[in-house]
DNA sequence: TCAATATCATTTCAAATGCAACGAGTTTGG
DNA sequence: CCAAACTCGTTGCATTTGAAATGATATTGA
């Protein structure tokens, strides 16, 4: 109603995007200087990790990446050895990508990285804060689970290999 | 060291961006319909609104967007008569970009739409839960102030109108 | 003073992005 | 059985993007 007091910094979306693009950068410093990866790149190595041999579809359901972005991805991935694409026995529109040992050691490698970083990060906090923060977050999604305009959440990788490819 | 269960899922900087691009979505589906405003635009009409006649450095460095995005970002606003731009009467290089009258109405009618969606979100949440969520965001921003490797904070526009052009 | 350096906004250019369309393959229903 | 409808992965295309270069103006320092 009084818009003469709105400020962009105590904005929640605006708050939202900015630590999450400074974290974002933050890491892909680390598997783009090691590694030459960018985030997309990122995502699909560890999807595979977890989930093995699986179409492109299932990747775009489960990393939050448009079809063509994870298509790209994969190509510019199996251009650089760390993936492969092999034609499933089954369907024969879908491609079955997997990690090469190329991969497997890439991730081996950047992982740690990683994973030190998110702990640098969550380190500063208190366990108890940790679990609120993370709480809140889930909160927002069910909201917005629930908003007709808001985009479907993006199916978790949470449930293991479920849709692998024989 | 274990990077077998490594999840994508319970990831930090992955959980943000995925938060942080679903928010940001909601929201310009709000002003990009109302308005045919993206996101850079909107940013610099709400900079504008609190800082009077400023330059593109400035709103550069408030509104964390790259230099040649606000640049664009102002041209199409002042296409579309939301922004003048106008010579300052000091330093010759400057570019003194202030709000039309057309885009104070536009902002007076976005700004609440956008409060509104905001609230719908925090109000799923306890106050004290707020509070320490948006502690810990700051605990992590203060986390990468530190780090060699992170880029810098965007200065905040908390502090009114220190920059504005005469 | 005036050359060297710095700053400002814009533009250039190559790469990334997202939507829609496409061709190939598969499922469905009559 | 087969045509319509659907799904899969890729590609075309227009737009957006960010890093670096550019031209114009200011500041610095010898």
């Amino acid at each position: 109603m009084t818009p003469d007091d709105f400020h962009l910094s105590s904005f929640l979306p605006y708050r939202l995007a900015v630590l999450s693009e400074r974290v974002s950068r933050r890491l892909s410093v680390e598997y783009g200087r090691t590694h030459g990866l960018a985030v997309a790149e990122w995502r699909v190595l560890v999807h595979l990790l977890r989930c093995g041999a699986v179409s492109i579809r299932d990747i775009h359901n489960c990393v939050n990446l448009e079809k063509p972005r994870v298509s790209r991805a994969v190509s510019r991935l199996e251009a650089e050895g760390l993936v492969q694409k092999t034609q499933g026995d089954g369907d024969g529109r879908l491609v079955a990508i997997s990690l090469t040992d190329a991969g497997r050691t890439a991730l081996a490698d950047i992982i740690p990285a990683a994973t030190r970083i998110e702990r640098h990060l969550t380190d500063a906090v208190s366990p108890e804060d940790l679990d609120t923060f993370f709480h809140v977050m889930e909160r927002m999604h069910a909201i917005l689970d629930a908003d007709p305009e808001a985009k479907p959440r993006t199916v978790m990788d949470l449930n293991t290999n479920a849709n692998a490819i024989p």
